[in-house]
Parts: C-alpha cells; structure tokens; sequence
DNA sequence: CGTATTTGACCCGCGC
DNA sequence: GCGCGGGTCAAATACG
C-alpha cells in the first residue's frame, strides 16, 4: 500500500514511531516528491505507521513553505505561510487522508511546549493502538494457524486412513491371485498334499521366522543392551556367561513377557520341527553388487563391530549394526567376493524395530521379504515340494540368473546377483511391464516387525524409485521429502507411459550408480518375497534363478 | 570429549 | 575331545 513512497532511507513503523515520539518540533519529515502519489492511496485506519521514506537526515530539518510535511502518513498536513515574520502558525490538513490522531497545530518557532504536550499524548496513544492492533493482528494469526493446523491434522488423518484402506484391500486382492496362480499351476501328483503341507509349513516358518527372527534379535539385543548396562555398572557378568546368555537368548528359550507370541509359537515350533529347525532362526538376504565402495549405501546408519578373515577369501569380512535404533536387531556383513574384487557382497540379516527413513525402506523390506520366502518357501522347496523353473518363470517370466536362494544350514539365504549386465530400455518396460502385471503377494504383514510399517509392492516401488532418484542425482537432498520426484513425476504422467518411464528411469540410474543395486535389490526380493513359489529341490547349493534380467551393474 | 573403528580375545557350533 | 571357523565383545585407538 506504500507503493508511491519511495527514497533514499526507509523506516519501517517501530522507526517512525520512534520519530514520532522523540522526533523535535523541527523535526518534519520531508515528503518526496513522489509521496504524493502515493500519499492519497496509502490511507489507514490502524494507526499504525507503515512506512516512509526519508531524504536523508531528521534532524534540524526544517521543511519549507509549501512543503508537505507529516507526521504521519494519514495525517498530512502542509504548513501555510501564515505570517510575516517568517513562522509557521498553522497547519491544516492537505487532503482527505483519514487523520485518526487529529489535526495538529503546529509552530515552528513558537508554541513548543504545547506541541510537545500534545506529541506525548498522541505518542501515547498510538502505542496503546499499536499494541491492541498488534494483539488483535496476533490473535487473528493464531486462529488461523490452529485452523489450518486442524485442516492438517484431519487431511492426515484422511490420508492415513486411506492408506489402510488401500493396504488391506492390496493385500487382500494380491492373496487371492496368489491362491488363484498356486490353484493354476500344473499339479505334479498330489499337489493338493503337498499345497497344505507347504501352507503348514510356511505358517510354521512365519511363526519361527521373520518374527522370531526380528523379535528375537530384538530380545536378544535387548538383553545385550540390559547387559552392557549391567557390566558398565554394578553388575558384572562374567564374559563367557554373557556369551551363554546370550546364545541362550538367541536360541529362543527367553522368559520375555514381551514376546508371548514368539514363545508359544517356539513352543510348537519345538515340538513340532525338534531341535534341527531351532537353528533355522536366521534368514538372510545377501546382496552381490559391483561397487568399488566398501559398503553400499542402504539409507540405514550402520556400526562396524567386528571384522574376521573368512576362510577362502583374502578379503576380510566386516560385521556391521543397525544403529538407527537401541536395541535394532538387524546386521549385515560385508565382504567382496574372492573370485572378483569388484563385486560386494552385503549380507543383512534381521529386522528393524524401528521407523525406518524412506531412503532405508528398501533394504528393511529386502529383509521382511526375503525371510517371508524363504521361510515359506524354501524349506519346503528343500522338501522337493516346488519347483524352481515354474518359481523363476512364475515370478518374473524373462528371468535369466539374478537371485538365487539358498536353505543351506543354518542360516537360509536369498543372494541377489546384481553384477550382471543390463538389457536395454526397451526390453526393461517389456519386463517392467510383466513385473508390474504380475499378481505379486506382499510379503506377509506378519514379515513386518514391529515399528516396521507392513510392505506392499507399490509402496516399495515407489521406494525404489525414490532411492532410484537420490543415487542417480535426480533428487539432490538426502533428507528431502519422502515421496520422490521421481515418482510425483510418474504420478503425473499418463497411467499408460509413466511405468514405462520410470522404469526407463530406473535403468539409467542402474547402469550409472552401483548404489542402486540395494534398492534394486529390495525390489525384487520383495517381489520374490510374496513366496508364491519358490524352491531348489535339494538343499545347500541347489538355486533358484528368479530375474528380470536387470542389473545393478556400473 | 564423544563417537566410531580397530583388533585381539573369547565363545560356541560343528566336523573329524 | 580337539581343532577350526564364524560370530561377537570390548578395550584400545583414531577421528572429528
């Protein structure tokens, strides 16, 4: 509204009612030329000073004749030339400005005491104004802030609630067409038998398994935690009893109210599988990428507690923790690969406890999945109950050898080979395409630990492509939004070409960041990870090749 | 000074 | 029972 008031120095209210206040009775500010412009629409009623421009110094300035002066901007008044002596005894309003002070008398040379007088009141009262009309303006803020804050909590809430929707009508729908494809495969015999039996089986594993294996891990963690406080303070155990202790704990046998379920489902695990399974408590997912980096970035933050020389590799192996979270189970091992040194191999095991980055996402649903296949799938494929081809082809039908799953004892593992070649753009919207139709199960929400929220396949696509977008430079803040541009992009575009796009996207980012072979990797072993099938028929080295031919790659 | 890493020691399961 | 290898711990050290 101070459009037209434009100079040299520029108060802002606080400084004008400074002025106002401590100014002298000389001390007019003198209106620039261009203030009259501005001076007719740059009426208020708020009695609160705006803002003028100077010419330069107050003081001693002495407007002339004619000149416009003010004391305030809604207040203008122009000093007549009233008498012979040179004085100025009037002053009377210019124009139509709302004067809410009222009209000043004003002298130059005389009448000073009474001007002060009539300063102070009026200084006075605009401060009082000031300050209700600040209050009134704070007040009104501040409704509008808490409606808007309740505008967002209810928008949050609608989405939360339509993302539990939307996540347990997926689920369902994927189930279904999981049951429909295992109902669609061609029976060998008693497929029938042996369905039932690999249900029990994987409700059996689930039982033992990812929850076990999370929930154990935590458990066990938690007691080392318990223990490290317990040795930093009074209670000091004995090395080798916190190690019996906490193998104890590991194999399953803690009396932790906290884990009821994992109790009782060991107990039947237990009588049930014996003690050979007890050992099958850890599943793991073992990531092989060429990266010339000594750890592949996951989104997690990781503590190195230990490194070993492996038998039959000169390159030693290092042992890393979540550190995310106290108490956070999950672990991974890194190590390059013997044969080729370029190749890393990240082996992760467990699930995290705790909310996850969307940059972490990815790799935490490796886990899930990963376990949730195996567990469900492998132990019965090692039973000779699936078979690997209809697996491979069933899940991703241009498969070529990227992931290979292993029930060897004790630790059952799923290796992603990221290290081969890409196909090209096209073919990868091809398979994008089929990946994308393909009735892909959700890793089991079981698989989700706690604090985990559960996986689905969009939500970890999008999660893929967010890190897609962050490792190949698209996204340039780690800690930007969670929702990537990428897929915002992919949003935006047609429903018939973003997929296309996007995985088009992915493969650029593929062959240009190694980095991206984690997230790859999560993609796919969640898919994997819905365990509609799965399984070598023997069990240590027989593999199943489950690709879509993509790679992490250079 | 707090945190992360290194590294030797230790424990345990497994095979012989 | 013994040795080997994998995994973990924790004191020492390095680092920011």
């Amino acid at each position: 509204m101070d459009k037209g008031w434009r100079g040299p120095t520029t108060l802002d209210s606080d400084s004008l009612g400074f002025f106002s206040k401590n100014r002298s009775p000389s001390g007019f500010l003198k209106l620039l030329p261009t203030a009259n412009e501005g001076r007719s629409g740059s009426s208020t009623s708020s009695g609160i000073f705006s803002r003028i421009d100077l010419p330069g110094s107050i003081d001693g300035h002495r407007a002339a004749v004619g000149e416009v002066d003010f004391f305030r901007r809604d207040s203008c008044i122009r000093k007549m030339d009233n008498a012979e002596d040179g004085t100025i005894s009037t002053v009377k309003k210019e124009d139509d400005c709302d004067v809410n002070i009222g009209l000043h008398l004003v002298t130059m040379n005389t009448a000073r005491s009474d001007q002060s007088t009539v300063d102070d009141a009026l200084s006075s009262d605009l401060e009082d104004r000031r300050a209700k009309d600040e209050l009134a303006q704070l007040q009104i803020m501040l409704g509008r802030m808490n409606a808007e804050n309740q505008r967002l909590r209810e928008m949050l809430g609608q989405v939360a609630n339509n993302y539990s929707m939307l996540q347990t009508h997926m689920t369902a729908l994927l189930h279904q067409q999981q049951q429909q494809q295992l109902r669609l495969q061609p029976s060998n015999g008693a497929e029938g038998t042996r369905d039932e039996e690999r249900k029990a089986l994987t409700k059996k594993f689930l039982d033992l398994g990812p929850g076990s294996t999370g929930e154990g891990e935590e458990m066990s963690n938690s007691l080392s935690e318990e223990r490290s406080r317990d040795s930093s303070g009074s209670g000091i155990k004995d090395g080798s009893a916190i190690a019996r202790e906490n193998k104890r704990v590991r194999l399953g046998s803690p009396d932790d109210s906290d884990a009821p379920k994992l109790d009782s489902s060991r107990g039947t695990v237990d009588q049930a599988a014996g003690s050979t399974e007890a050992t099958m408590r850890k599943a793991r997912v073992s990531v092989r990428a060429r990266s010339e980096a000594p750890m592949i970035t996951d989104g997690c933050h990781w503590r190195k507690y230990g490194q070993k020389m492996a038998k039959g590799n000169p390159c030693p192996r290092a042992y890393y923790r979540c550190t995310m979270a106290i108490g956070c189970p999950v672990r991974k091992q890194v190590q390059r690969c013997a044969e080729d040194r370029s190749i890393l191999i990240t082996t992760y095991e467990g699930n995290h406890n705790h909310p996850l980055p969307p940059a972490a996402m990815a790799m935490a649903s490796t886990t899930s999945a990963a376990v949730n296949m195996l567990l469900s799938g492998s132990m019965s494929s090692s039973d000779g109950i699936m078979n690997p081809t209809l697996l491979a082809r069933a899940i991703l039908p241009c498969s070529s050898s990227m992931a290979t799953i292993s029930a060897s004892a004790p630790f059952p593992t799923v290796t992603l080979d990221l290290t081969q070649q890409a196909p090209n753009p096209l073919q990868m919207q091809r398979q994008a395409g089929q990946v994308h139709q393909f009735p892909v199960p959700f890793p089991a929400a079981a698989v989700t630990p706690p604090g985990l929220p559960p996986q689905n396949i969009p939500q970890f696509l999008e999660q893929a492509l967010y890190n897609q977008s962050r490792f190949s430079g698209l996204q340039s803040s780690k800690d930007s939004a969670p929702t990537s541009q990428l897929v915002q992009h992919a949003q935006q575009q047609p429903p018939s070409s973003s997929f296309a796009d996007t995985m088009s996207a992915a493969t650029a980012a593929i062959t240009s960041d190694p980095n991206f072979a984690a997230v790859l990797a999560a993609a796919i072993s969640s898919i994997i990870g819905g365990g509609s099938t799965t399984g070598p028929a023997n069990s240590s080295d027989a593999n199943t090749n489950i690709s879509n031919g993509n790679t992490g790659g250079n």
